[in-house]
DNA sequence: ATTTTTTTTGGCAGCGCTACCAATTTTGGC
DNA sequence: GCCAAAATTGGTAGCGCTGCCAAAAAAAAT
């Protein structure tokens, strides 16, 4: 016997509208709250409603009328809390505002980006939020032509297309350098992932290396693990790292999930943080204030990111980018 | 080049008719690949689209039809990594399905949770995931109406409305405990957040005290930390619970963040683990397998379970209960 | 009581698309 | 070459709701 699963005939505001014997335009100005209405007629209505267990249809609210109050997230990962954080942020912000968010991961890839904006943009959203900057032609094209608000997050060294709000990349990498140098640390490498795909880890470590060469100083080593950034590959990048430069005296990781896997290694191997190697990181994770020795990091604003930008799109604000800043850690383990 | 006049995408299917010479209905049919039509038909409905840049428009797509492949997760909290590995292992599955996800955030209030699961309603969802089996009654009434699909994740332990899948937290908690007195402690702590929001958590603290108990070494103390769990919490916890016992042997945590929190603490106190004291945690996070003595722990298949849900959604298969299991992870600190 | 003003109400035309059906063209068999 | 079968095509009626407008009712003013 096959059962059926499809969805059931669902209650039509027309049929609200017969069983509270009022007009269907009553029942819309009741349940928007829009518009003039005798108290009477509220009364019914919402009996009617109460009683067949009405549940507005949004799809066919959002094609009669306009704005589909939805902010559609187009993100590199959930593997990290990074994006999460900002998911998080926005997420409060919407719903206060009646908004709904979708999302779908890009796994750092920029043609896989182009296919879901795409895809996101068929469902008419108010908004479309991105990580960064750096797009495909195709997407920039398509999202200039949508019509709809552009939110890139999470940077401000590039050219928006509409809204920004972030920090600078290349400014996080640049003073951390600055603090290992003026803590006395010459000798020093990096452990980071993939830096094509991850276009702001990338920013950061120019920065950082050019902060570094022009102090006379340069990088003098670094491993690049491919794959996404974790603790473990963080901790196994440190150690191929020193297998060939044992003489470091401090190493930038590309964030703190690869600095807490370097730490770690450090604490196993009972190599001394930071007066045998400095650790730096980067992103201010909960985790690392909290680790034997606080991790020295920069701490970014990634839940007021995703708020503000979740904000900026609720006011229809008018284009600008918006520098959040960042916070240097000086932490314990550089 | 391309003209940019009004920023108003008001392409429609009718004008990209117009521009192609063909019918509405061969468009629609060629975009969907659906039906039949002549090559020629397709080419030149694909030049109209490229040419117009074309993006079709899902809501009154989805009015027309039916079926908004639109899938509806309302998840308690997005401040630890775990809803997020469900998001991810079910947003892969979906996007190769033409599946898109929806979201917000609960934060552990089945109030909110109520709220939120109507207004997912009102976009008429394929399916709406939700953590656990504990919903205000009107969630289930209105779940129940919906004629969507219920997917109910992260616990086994209770009544499914329709599909389920995820692992047993109350066995995890005895599995727990049983590991623990295997090993041979006998004086037994928890340091936990709040029990009566996370109902998952507080199902593994029942069978992790029930198993205890019935051995005969029932849990000497615990600690509650108000708010999320956090590593941050856990240590205090733990600093708070040895301060009015010190002479527990083993602490149990509500989950890895917290557990963490806990080694730290040990750490930097000069605590041997698990010599002095014996750490366990759950939730098998990868940042536990690197620390200089990995976590002990159970590991649960977050990813897998979003990827099944997603997969029993999409292929809309018989309502059910999938059991996925967890790995004890014996880990070095306990 | 009558007119004017204000408030409340219902009808109906779309929103952009798909489903259905009938009309048309193409193909194939003999 | 002719007719039946198959492939292709376009017209149009909704999907459930909101926006607009005019009609009706109620309230206020005369």
């Amino acid at each position: 016997m096959d059962i059926d699963f499809k969805q059931q005939s669902a209650v039509t505001l027309a049929e609200v509208a017969e069983a509270a014997g009022v007009g269907e335009s009553t029942v819309s100005r009741v349940l928007r709250n829009e518009g003039s209405f005798s108290h009477k007629a509220r009364e019914r209505v919402m009996e009617a409603v109460e009683r067949l267990g009405y549940v507005p249809n949004r799809i066919a609210g959002t094609l009669a009328s306009a704005g589909s109050r939805l902010v559609a997230f187009v993100i590199p990962s959930l593997s990290n809390i990074v994006f999460p954080d900002v998911l998080r942020g926005a997420s409060g912000v919407l719903e206060k505002n009646k908004h709904q968010a979708v999302f779908s991961v890009t796994d750092y890839d920029p043609e896989r980006e182009e296919a879901l904006v795409a895809a996101m943009l068929a469902w008419r959203p108010t908004a479309v939020m991105l990580a960064g900057f750096e797009h495909t032609e195709g997407t920039l094209k398509m999202l200039r032509a949508s019509g709809c608000r552009v939110v890139e997050v999470l940077d401000v060294d590039g050219t928006a297309l509409d809204l920004a709000v972030g920090f600078s990349n290349r400014a996080a990498g640049r003073e951390s350098a600055e603090f290992l140098l003026k803590r006395g640390y010459r000798r020093i490498g990096y452990v980071g992932h993939d830096l094509d795909r991850d276009t702001r880890a990338g920013k950061r470590f120019a920065g950082f290396c050019e902060t570094l060469a022009s102090a006379g100083f340069p990088l003098l080593d670094r491993e690049i693990c491919s794959g996404a950034s974790s603790v473990e590959s963080g901790r196994l990048g440190l150690e191929r790292l020193l297998a060939r430069r044992a003489n470091l005296d401090a190493v930038y990781f590309s964030n703190d999930d690869m600095a807490l896997g370097g730490y770690f290694h450090c604490l196993a191997r009972g190599i001394s943080v930071p007066s045998q190697l400095a650790i730096f990181g980067y992103n201010g994770l909960d985790i690392g204030r909290v680790t034997p020795q606080p991790l020295s990091t920069i701490r970014t604003p990634r839940v007021e990111t995703g708020q503000l930008a979740a904000e900026l799109v609720v006011t229809n604000a008018p284009p600008q980018v918006v520098d959040l800043g960042f916070e240097l850690v000086e932490g314990a383990t550089a």
